[in-house]
DNA sequence: ATAATTTGCGCAATCGATGTCGGGAACGTT
DNA sequence: AACGTTCCCGACATCGATTGCGCAAATTAT
């Protein structure tokens, strides 16, 4: 089965390329009769317009580009397959890059997919990303730009995001509610939009309470294998030591319970843990993760159409709103209060 | 910072838009001064060949396919990784697509990527490819393909698995010195190369050992999140059930150790648990799981490099082979034998 | 019967880059 | 002085598809 082009169709039935090439897009000053041979000719042969003539001719190319920190993530590759059901769905291809975290790797990504000729732009920052020039660049040129979770206040664009406040003060104050004085809260860079609304929340919910509001509580970083530990030793020294911890991340809530764990501190009779997590196995943890979930298909889901929506009525602008799905608070055994653990 | 083009250059320079490609190029038949300009008002443009159109002529587009099942995988998100890293070294891009485990959405795959013109394909095939038609024609159209982890006989090509026999061997063997003789495998579809490499380890581990070989104590399939739970009463109701389970995928092994724990089985008292996994969660657990590691970066990262050196070298013809990856079997509490559990 | 439309389709330009061919200038050779 | 070589470079076709323009034939209007 090769692959024919426009060309073969025209020499098989003895026109030009310019009357089939018409005669599929069904424009009307083609006989109905010539339009049918054509049909049936192209059928015969299964041809496949060539995406790549097509993009350089500048129309659509029914590819949208997904740009991202990490595939290997749970939160983002659940996102992707909200994305992919949505954009498979409505006939669009997705074309995966990942920045690494990386901002240089990010501008990259972003030329790459312009000069692929996307017909729109799915991203959620990287960690490094402050100038989001090159994100403006894609707006002046008219592309349709969608971001979602790691998204950037300076970018006058459509936004998908879990309502990180909401989830955070949920998470604080139910720790609050089951008698935590010290939350201790480990985050991710002190810049992304997502580590600024959740520490919002989680002050809020101290506020509320009338807790205080301790700057030595709270850790920002990118916490490889081996940091999280010497961080709750640092912790864990102070005078008056964290009684919960409060993280920001998949990746924060394992480290965290493995530290914990391997410095013999009982969960939740020492210390109380929350994660803000799409693990699934967050159940069959020991002990089972209290978390916040996020919903990560849907967020992929809401952004894919939103994006495909702007591709397919660019004339009208569609108002830009940022939406922000609902997280939820699971609690589980890892933030129980002394009394319930002893009443088990 | 609009997008410059060849035509630019030229128009800059008053001289001729071939002139300028094979200055760019480097071609020995323009003058070295002429070569300087060129590179140098490129250079100030920012100027970027468009891949489109380099495609479009036929050329290397220096992008590379990766066709998987899933995305939302241990496994495979990190076995991306791998690929990507290789992928971004070497100067390639990689575009991924997932088949969804869907053998209609993977041939659409293969044709995508043909002919969005990438210099050669990564597979790992969907569950429901047993023809491999498609994967011919790419070899036809001499396409170089990489096929890892889930391989198919019937196609002469490259391909990167794991070591699945002796990584079966090794978690069957290691279950029967602990004292299990009557050993369930779930494991999924049967046709897979995968399967079938692991089930004959399985075998060969029980032949060693004496061990009858009972085929009703396997049981392939796609299973759901609620499909694992009756399976299991399934094989427990037998009049002598299985006192352990090997089971080959992540999703199957995390889905028997809900499935026995929400039955209040104990682990390992009851019954003992192994996976064939990548869970970086799994000693985290509870119990702790025992697993056999595939290496999915360094199978990502072998592939990707073998795909790299068939792409340049396309004269030669490289060796064709299929590179085993060795497992690693990880002993933690949910194999333990009922005398350590005891100890403890 | 002649002019004016409409219908149906082809020619050629276009997108960005490459590659084949061939030509003019400068040089060297008899 | 006439011819052959090199050296540089430009014109043009090409990849696959779309599209503006124009043209002939068929139809309708006058």
């Amino acid at each position: 089965m090769e692959t024919f082009t426009i060309k073969d169709i025209a020499r098989e039935l003895g026109i030009s390329t310019s009357t089939v090439s018409r005669a599929l897009r069904g424009s009307y000053e083609i006989n109905p009769e010539t339009k049918r041979l054509v049909m049936e000719c192209a059928e015969r042969l299964n041809y496949r317009p060539n995406p790549i003539a097509l993009s350089l001719k500048g129309s659509a190319s029914r590819a949208i580009g997904v740009i991202l920190p990490q595939i290997a993530n749970y939160f983002f590759s659940q996102a992707i397959n909200g994305i992919e059901a949505i954009a498979y769905n409505r006939g669009y291809h997705v074309i995966i890059f990942q920045s690494q975290e990386s901002y240089e790797r990010e501008v990259a990504n972003v030329q790459q997919s312009m000069s692929r000729k996307v017909d729109g732009l799915l991203m959620s920052l990287s960690s490094e990303t402050s100038d989001v020039a090159h994100l403006q660049e894609v707006l002046d040129k008219n592309v349709p730009l969608v971001l979602f979770d790691r998204v950037s206040a300076e970018l006058n664009v459509t936004k998908v995001v879990a309502d990180n406040f909401g989830g955070a003060f949920a998470a604080t104050e139910h720790l609050i509610q089951s008698g935590r004085k010290r939350i201790a809260h480990l985050t991710i860079q002190p810049w992304l939009s997502i580590t600024q609304e959740r520490l919002a929340g989680y002050r809020a919910a101290l506020e509320k309470y009338g807790l205080e509001f301790d700057e030595s509580l709270i850790r920002y970083g990118t916490f490889g294998p081996d940091e999280v530990g010497p961080m709750v030793d640092e912790l864990m020294r102070y005078s008056s030591p964290p009684d919960a911890f409060f993280t920001a991340s998949d990746r924060l809530a394992v480290g965290c319970l493995q530290a914990l764990r391997q410095r013999n501190l009982h969960i939740p009779e020492d210390v109380s843990l929350i994660g803000f997590t799409n693990l699934n196995v967050a159940e069959l943890l020991a002990p089972p993760l209290s978390t916040v979930v996020q919903p990560a298909t849907e967020i992929g889901q809401v952004a894919a159409e939103r994006l495909i929506d702007q591709i397919e009525r660019k004339h009208r602008a569609l108002p830009i709103e940022t939406v922000k799905i609902p997280t939820e608070l699971i609690v589980r055994s890892s933030t129980m209060t002394s009394s319930e653990v002893v009443s088990l």
